[in-house]
DNA sequence: TCCCGTAATCGAATCGTTTCGATTGCGGGA
DNA sequence: TCCCGCAATCGAAACGATTCGATTACGGGA
């Protein structure tokens, strides 16, 4: 691989007239630069990232971190991150957590590889963000809870969205109002039950500890439930679930022991996934506004890295998605 | 940000002392060793990966180059890729090229960033690949059919796929099987299209060209094809959908026209998307083994940076997943 | 006492850039 | 003729690691 010294002893240069040539800078002259053009061009001469970004001290790089790709909004993420990051001339990276044992955060985090981060990943440890995060090495949290020095933070309003839900069922007319809530230490999780909360004890309504069910956000611990309450004597009359996926295996097992939805029990969810528009009937949700989380998140990142520390957390509205199944 | 020196100068040794103890090289003396241990703590130094990148001539990285993250597949393909590295001690970083105007690939493979590529992107440019690719950037094609030096590829078996789901409608007696394609330049579209040929001609059916259609993939596209066609005289009985997105606009379309599937007209897909699944009712299709597909191009990948250059294209079958759409 | 082998450590070169402070050559003004 | 300023180019240090071939100190054998 030619490297800029070989450029410049074909050429009949010096490294630094080559170095500063390939830039355009106006102090070469226009001859000399065309027959250096030329010679890279026959050489095949490409930069070499790595030497720049050494001598550089930035990599013009930022990672995305997410748990796995499987979600159905990290597409939107990315997008709203990539159209920011283009501005600043910054490509972001994506790396997936999930299997990796954490090398791959590693490398990227821990030793320079990046110039900050965005990470939407519930399962990548306090103490880590602690121990990377800098001034050299800002890092926006999504939809996480934590008070750190150069972590800044990003969330949807997700209390709010489900007070919005919770309240359209009242709203309805329902009166036994059941709460399918996801893992304990998701910090969305208890957010959003805050806001089921909120809703029903706006409405005078106590919350009772017998509609509160806990699943782990997939849709066949939704399934499970679902069997378990439709089969027992006191059904309530509507149901929100903590996220979609859940609601969805709700559905399901309510729909296969022979309940009409929403006729005999209304059921909601939470983050407007694809299939939610499929499902029969079609589920009422919530939307989450992943491209402006990109973009908010990734606007934050670039603030951080030209040192403005003083950033308060942003908390993003969401849009209530009603549909047939309310 | 502490370098080697630094901590070389404060436990009064010499950097190259430094730079083996922390690899636990066993001829440092084990005082010294925890002594230098101790100052890397008190210092908080952390190795710079750039650094050791630019000496080393390898950055432990591959890139995984895909154009968005929207597709269904991808974080089963990831995780593929992800099982392999993760025994070499590489780490996978993802790119997508939507919006991102090329900066990304260009600084990821065109400036040494990472030593090898796995690109399913259909929208990278040829003249691209082959500029990158080099024995010292080895690059794995899925669903691509280009010949280069230094470009292995990998497929699903796209035409079997196909021929296989066709012949399963032509064995439940329908007659007039339409084959409603993607986007013309798309090469899976062609091996899709390859597939239902075969499989009318070897059961003596001719290909009418009166039944090919021609949409983009999207849901969209089927949707409006689906109204034209429900609409028309001569509805086929069948349709062989080139992705499953376009049967579920299809789906859409021909149940608001009041059809029913697959009593008035059958309809199949290819990909197996999750949605294939919820749909009513559900959609038969073809299910491609996309994690199978990243382990297999992640161990190519990997003989190919080991100087195996001698690699044939591989290609992995599918899987007919018949529902109640046919 | 001398020599040598070994264990422990060191110094310097290297990877491929960027950049800053020289250095050179040339033409014009006095 | 001399000097100055400018345009064009150069040389060397620096970024932070790795590694190879010294160098040092020490203890044992003859």
């Amino acid at each position: 691989m030619a490297t800029l010294k070989d450029v410049a002893n074909a050429a009949g240069v010096s490294v630094s007239t080559v170095s500063i040539a390939l830039k355009h800078d106006p102090r070469v002259k226009e001859t000399t630069k065309r027959k250096i053009l030329e010679i890279v061009d026959q050489l095949g001469y490409r930069p070499n990232g790595i030497a720049r970004d050494l001598k550089m001290k930035s990599t013009q790089t930022m990672a995305v971190l997410l748990h796995d790709l499987g979600g159905p909004f990290y597409s939107e993420l990315v997008t709203g991150v990539q159209d920011v990051a283009l501005a600043y001339d910054y490509s972001p990276i994506i790396s997936c957590s999930i299997g990796g044992k954490g090398v791959a955060l590693k490398r990227l985090l821990l030793e320079n590889r990046v110039d900050g981060a965005i990470i939407l990943d519930p399962y990548i440890e306090e103490s880590f963000i602690r121990r990377v995060a800098s001034p050299s090495l800002p890092i926006v949290l999504l939809d996480r809870d934590i008070d750190l020095p150069y972590v800044y933070r990003v969330t949807s309003d997700h209390e709010g969205g489900a007070y919005e839900v919770v309240s359209h069922l009242i709203e309805k007319g329902y009166q036994r109002i059941a709460f399918v809530g996801g893992p304990q230490r998701s910090f969305d999780n208890q957010l959003r039950f805050n806001g089921y909360k909120k809703a029903m004890e706006s409405q005078g309504k106590a919350v009772d500890s017998r509609l509160i069910f806990a699943g782990d956000f997939t849709e066949k611990s939704g399934y499970a439930l679902g069997l378990s309450l439709g089969g027992s004597d006191k059904l309530p009359d509507a149901i929100f679930a903590a996220n979609d996926e859940m609601a969805i295996g709700l559905l399901r097992a309510l729909s296969e022991l022979g309940l009409k939805i929403p006729q005999d029990i209304a059921l909601a969810g939470f983050d407007d996934i694809r299939l939610s528009q499929y499902t029969v009937p079609k589920l009422t949700s919530v939307h989450q506004p992943m491209y402006e989380l990109g973009i908010v998140a990734t606007q934050i990142l670039f603030r951080a890295l030209n040192g403005d520390s003083k950033i308060e957390p942003v908390v993003l509205s969401t849009q209530l998605m009603i549909r047939d199944s309310t």
